[in-house]
DNA sequence: GTAGGTTAAAAAATCGATTATCTTGTCTAA
DNA sequence: TTAGACAAGATAATCGATTTTTTAACCTAC
């Protein structure tokens, strides 16, 4: 394990399954860059930092493998799946081409109770406090964002698919301890979204996009470059 | 469960472990439309049916249900996913863009031994003896086709949804006992798309590929509705 | 009659221990 | 010296039993 995971909270609210919690916490730790790239799960270390026995455990992360954010070796266990500058590419487009659909057909069927969704999540994004609790909040609510804004898309799968990438693709933009990153530049991105959103303007809306994702590539990719 | 599922066969192989196996064979199952769509999976007979223990079975459940092919619900187990038209429409439509962005990319990047595959991928679908073994035989053959004609797109999370569209897909296609199905046209098209790729005409392809996933929609949709 | 509460049976989730497999270090023979 | 065999320890996978939660049937009070 890469350094010293924080403890995790036992659940506050009405309590899932041991197993949903489980999943839910590494899952997090995993985008979150948390574990080295390519390193072996010690089942064991893991029982014992998460506070569950083994069955949930192994319920969780083989849902983990089969979401794409472990490899399940034969007879080896789990591991961590590789970072590689080929992948990184990958997601990236597949990013480009999806949520640039997705943000396409959101502005065609998006109603005013998405407007005003879509206002409240980039107030609360600027808002957010970034240096707070190592970013983990701005992070929440960049996610939401990006969320709301594809909301009405209208394809369950499609949706699905995005918040795949997402996952995979902040394994790359959030290596390293910290988040000093563009923050300035990428806010003010987020709230042109919005306009163009508002505006009803897919075209530019979506040439926007294009940028604010590859700008995020950047990011990610120098996170990469300098993870060595 | 729908009607006697045939007894699953031991490994023959290199006998990976019972969870992947169990995989295997419930995704097999479920995409091979044995299941009623909607119904609560009995989880005891399933570890009686496929002859392994309540771990491996679970395992098993658990990665399906992140794959997409079951639900889990909070403390109440699983559920094989309900069918919906507005389900299919969406799958269908995905499959035109993702299918169609994969194979204008396959025909820009494919090498002569692709040329050579999908010849032969080509070939063994049109001699497959589709009243062979319920049709099983064809259905792998099918599916190696069109994976094979997407395959050198260069993008492995595009092939990863594509192939996650499919199993979507079947669940309706393969509605009802058997396969009637229009195979006349279908392996027609297979053949001109075979033909359009060697011709590295890639809109033709394309174009083509929107109107064999159209049909293959319409035999889905029609499933869909005498299902009932 | 119906809403709400109680409880017995069923099912899901989890635990503790066992079995099978892999890994590593050591030894032997060429 | 080194390739290969072997054994001991570590780890993964699985099993059987226990605990927890849900479901459904029944009862009671209004």
């Amino acid at each position: 394990m890469n350094n010293s995971l924080p403890k995790v909270a036992t659940p506050v609210g009405p309590a899932g399954t041991a197993s949903s919690r489980v999943f839910d916490n590494l899952r997090k730790d995993l985008v979150g860059g948390r574990f080295v790239a390519g390193e072996k799960l010690a089942i064991n270390a893991l029982k014992e930092h998460y506070q569950v026995g083994l069955s949930p455990l192994r319920e969780a992360l083989n849902k983990l493998a089969a979401y794409g954010l472990l490899v399940q070796e034969n007879q080896r266990g789990f591991r961590v799946p590789k970072l590689s500058r080929e992948e990184l590419d990958d997601i990236a487009h597949m990013r480009l081409e999806m949520e640039g659909m997705a943000l396409e057909r959101a502005i065609a069927n998006g109603d005013s109770l998405w407007e005003a969704d879509l206002l409240a999540a980039a107030h609360r994004l600027k808002r957010a406090d970034i240096t707070l609790d190592k970013g983990e909040e701005w992070e929440h609510l960049h996610t939401q964002f990006h969320r709301t804004l594809v909301a009405p898309c209208g394809s369950v799968w499609l949706l699905r698919f995005i918040e795949q990438l997402h996952d995979q693709f902040d394994r790359y933009r959030r290596l390293g301890p910290k988040m000093p990153t563009i923050r300035q530049e990428l806010d003010e991105q987020h709230h042109q979204l919005v306009e163009l959103a508002l505006q009803r303007d897919a075209k530019a809306a979506r040439e926007l996009m294009d940028d604010h994702i590859h700008k995020s590539y950047e990011v990610a990719l120098k996170r990469y470059q300098e993870h060595a």
